[in-house]
DNA sequence: GATGAATGAGCCTTCATTCAT
DNA sequence: GATGAATGAAGGCTCATTCAT
């Protein structure tokens, strides 16, 4: 219960929370930290034995309160529907309006300033052009009902991301095998309105 | 048109797509690709004149064999929206078939060897779980039709992440603007079937 | 008389020729010591000021322990000259027996956790392959009685050592000086046997 | 045969053996060296990767000097004896002509200043005293020939101490198996003179 | 065009020491 | 007397970049 303690480690991680989310894990130097705590290096260094320690306890006090978040507006629903999507959406509501906290969960253990990320933007947009314009055309012929194929687009692109990264990390099938569910839950998902719906 | 310039230009690139791709941004040293392609360091320098640089090239490289694949397999359709969906497939299939590339494309300007994708990997589970146990209780109460509910939490957050990345660099609507249309598209990829289809 | 304080004191002591001795100076950091007494850093510093403080204290309490017994040893003999060998003997068989002592005595201030005294005993070793060499031969052709020439080489070197750190540190005449009766006395050491010895 | 390339390592090494000399391997730091010889750091860690390895380097370089000195005194000799004798008497003479250079062969391993060499100093001087009083003794009574009991008590503590510095980091048996032959060696030394030698 | 020795700014980390409690 | 959180100076090492040859 040493309170006094922990006190100091919520102050560190919150400064530190600040300092990693504008800068990322490269370009936050310990120093900054410090500074921005007035708690000296050599302070930090007790509390946290590694800058990575650090960044990675940042990062876990954060996804604490996200999924807090989530589990609460997920209750608050009546229909498991509804729930998934309130959780969902909790997070994105969340990170929508800290953009400093959604930098750091999704983006900062990126180095190089942040120009790396945008060539992966630059990248990832190429991509998407091309499924929006088949989108674009599918609208117009009346294949599928009229989205916002911007979106459409970036949420198809945002699945096959995620499925990839999982797949390199936890490995497990190919993601060519997952394709047909995967096409199935997106193209269902603009699929031409039935009557009545 | 210095042929041999640009031969020597194209070993470059390729010895560092296998560097970069291994170790990542920040862990694969100058020396390396050097080493690599037996190119002495100050050779590397002559043709890029910044890491970064080449680091860039590496990804442009890439992408456009990435975007020249899903145009041809979009050009290989006769529906737009098979052409959308082969497009979206054929990125998925390469990267799938080269791990190394899928790294060097999705994660590896990330740094600190890998350990911060793994905690991002580990944080994005933690939500990924919790949408997926409440689409599993939709689809237990029939609210909504039997999907891989694993994939589909997948799938959802990956649309988030995708639409927060670009909302964090393009700027924008805040990403709750979206939410309604997100919300549409991937719950109307898990609505019930209808009969006939 | 502050016996308790005494106690506390030697307790320290204690632990901290156990830590230094495994250790060395520079490698032994102050924590180590803390946790082999389960007293607090500060409680160390209560009693010692300084590091360096703590290991004098330290090395006097041991050279008094070997004092003591080469005097004593040296008091049971009957000759001067039983005396002089018994002290020397008892010594040695001390620091024979506990190795840890040697090590903390001897060569323990020594950093680099042990890479550095190896380097010198593999360069010492290079000087007494020289002089053991030389000895062999003068064995063999009974210039000089038959003796462990690996002992005398390294009781050779040990002399030579031995009189330059005395020059080092407390000057006087150069250790060229002192080289005939080195000689002499080592040589005679080896001199051929007389008839009725 | 890349002699720059060479000429520079020479010029660090002799540089570092200057500094080494002075400091001692854990107060001469990186810089000085790169100072002395107006080589930068990187510059320095371009030819020797670790502070250690250039310590070593330097050691082995004057290790290497020293033996050939011993080797050719030897080599001027007529009988192996004299040999010995010579190779001895060269590496001291070596060693007393520069200070620094004993130093560094001899103590600089050390740290702390010179502190803790001048505290192993003052301890052995108290084992000395109490040999070099029983010499003295022995000296009186005739059981010894005249000799200088100062030098003498010395050589008799260097003896050991490379004896017991030889098993602390090559083994093998005790010292004290050693003993008898190291005392008959030492005593023998001194014995009182025969006529007619 | 290519080489590789040299540069030097920069950063993480260690650890003896202090001091409020 | 003791605790342990906090300090801060110091130093080893890395590595992108340069440049004389």
């Amino acid at each position: 219960m040493t309170t006094a303690s922990d006190a100091t480690r919520e102050r560190i991680l919150e400064a530190a929370e600040t300092v990693f989310g504008d800068k990322g894990y490269h370009d936050a130097i310990v120093d900054d930290i410090g500074r921005a705590t007035s708690i000296s290096k050599g302070g930090l260094y007790f509390h946290f034995p590694k800058k990575e320690v650090l960044f990675f306890a940042v990062m876990d006090r954060l996804a604490d309160r996200l999924v807090q978040k989530a589990e609460m507006a997920a209750a608050a629903q009546t229909s498991p529907l509804a729930s998934a999507e309130a959780a969902l959406e909790a997070v994105l509501t969340s990170l929508s309006k800290r953009r400093r906290i959604a930098r750091l969960l999704i983006v900062q253990g990126y180095s190089m300033g942040n120009s790396f990320e945008r060539k992966r933007v630059e990248v990832f947009d190429r991509f998407a052009a091309i499924i929006r314009d088949h989108l674009d055309r599918a609208v117009s012929s009346g294949e599928v009902r009229p989205v916002d194929t911007h979106i459409a687009a970036r949420v198809w692109l945002g699945a096959m991301n995620e499925v990839i990264i999982h797949w390199l990390y936890e490995g497990g099938d190919s993601p060519v095998q997952s394709m047909p569910t995967i096409k199935r839950l997106l193209s269902a998902g603009i699929a031409p309105e039935r009557e009545g719906q």
